[in-house]
DNA sequence: TAACTGACTCGGC
DNA sequence: AGCCGAGCCAGTT
């Protein structure tokens, strides 16, 4: 099993591992947040949520926008903000889809959280 | 070309 | 409960 995923990222990947986790950011659905690890898994590597926040670094003035702000880390933390630019930048894009924060981190992050592997499965 | 870095996460101590 | 090391991918130096 972990075989053929092994092998089978191989090809998807060359497509752009970036492409993929931008297309998928693109279809979190407004007012609703994921996490790099999220996207990792559902991209068929659980491992590289590392990247993932990589892609979204590399969204920046990239053609349809990529709602990046809606992606956060495990905890539903900002751990973002400070490559929006200003760093509250990501908070009042989020605040503008009513999603509240505090301190860097999204209040109930498990109920807004939506996970690509169950609403896109 | 090798080594370093980074918007992360998990497992072991 | 908190710290440490390892894995992952792509771009830079």
């Amino acid at each position: 099993m972990k075989q053929s995923q092994k092998e089978r990222s191989r090809e998807e990947r060359t497509f752009s591992f970036f492409e993929n986790v931008w297309a998928v950011t693109r279809l979190i659905p407004k007012g609703r947040v994921t996490s790099y690890g999220a996207i990792a898994k559902y991209l068929g590597a659980a491992k590289s949520a590392r990247t993932v926040g990589y892609a979204l670094n590399a969204c920046h003035g990239h053609k349809p926008k990529v709602p990046a702000h809606r992606v956060l880390n495990r905890n539903g933390m900002l751990s973002g903000k400070h490559h929006f630019g200003a760093s509250d930048v990501m908070q009042k894009l989020l605040e503008k889809e009513s999603i509240r924060v505090e301190k860097d981190t999204v209040v109930d992050f498990k109920k807004l959280f939506w996970d690509p592997m169950k609403e896109l499965a």
